[in-house]
DNA sequence: GTCAACCTACTAACTAATTAGTTTTATTGA
DNA sequence: TCAATAAAACTAATTAGTTAGTAGGTTGAC
């Protein structure tokens, strides 16, 4: 038997999701150009990505002349959201204090930082 | 060319984990009677799984009787600070702050939940 | 002593993920 | 028109991850 396929979002698909929300709507060439600056990449394996993500769902594209536009459907927000939720659930027993807790102890963050970005979340509300 | 072994745990493997850090030593009998209780697994999987941890560091074992003993290498804690600081730097371009923000925006998490956290850690320090 | 159970080692099957080459098709400029 | 080019489609190779079957050895019970 085998394994199912990730929800989560792999390296390489959010390498270029990355792109996308940089970006906005990007054709292969876009995105392999942009990949490239980081670490050489075939423009093909590009595209088998792009189809991928096409496939589940994350990315949209339609056709501008021969080439096709790539776009994110998911939002960076929702995948943070959707990446911190499956962190929660699967190493902190759904607690977001224990995972504050843990973020507290391990980053330098202070408690008067929270104040700050709650009283920005509350104004913007 | 092919993928990379992944370093964070995978899911299989955090089942097992699970099971280490919360039974402490275990047989493969253990784990794979652990596991059955919440899916069905066949011996010889869990057998594969553990011998797996155990070339990717995170689990040691010895020999008791016939049986090998299993036991977890890295603490929960160590597991979850690992993630955290993995979903920290892919997701949340490092910012602690950030992902402070989004946990607060998306859990019911209080500043006076947090307030009681902090008085925890600075005590026990 | 034999037999069942128990355990490991080996093997296998199959999908996901990653990377990229090859083939085909369509556009476009000379 | 036709060749160059660019892009997609197709194909392929390879490793990771997951699940489990089979073979073979130990050992304890009777």
């Amino acid at each position: 038997m085998a394994r199912k396929r990730s929800e989560q979002l792999t390296d390489g698909e959010q390498g270029i999701m990355e792109i996308l929300w940089e970006r906005g709507e990007s054709s292969v060439k876009d995105i392999a150009g942009a990949l490239a600056a980081e670490k050489p990449v075939a423009y093909t394996t590009v595209q088998t990505m792009c189809k991928i993500l096409a496939e589940k769902g994350h990315a949209d594209f339609r056709k501008e002349g021969r080439a096709f536009i790539y776009r994110a459907r998911m939002s960076r927000t929702e995948a943070r959201q959707s990446a911190l939720k499956n962190l929660l659930n699967r190493f902190f027993g759904s607690s977001p204090e224990l995972l504050a807790q843990h973020l507290m102890r391990e980053t330098d963050i202070e408690l008067k930082d929270l104040e700050a970005l709650q009283k920005k979340i509350d104004e913007t509300d």
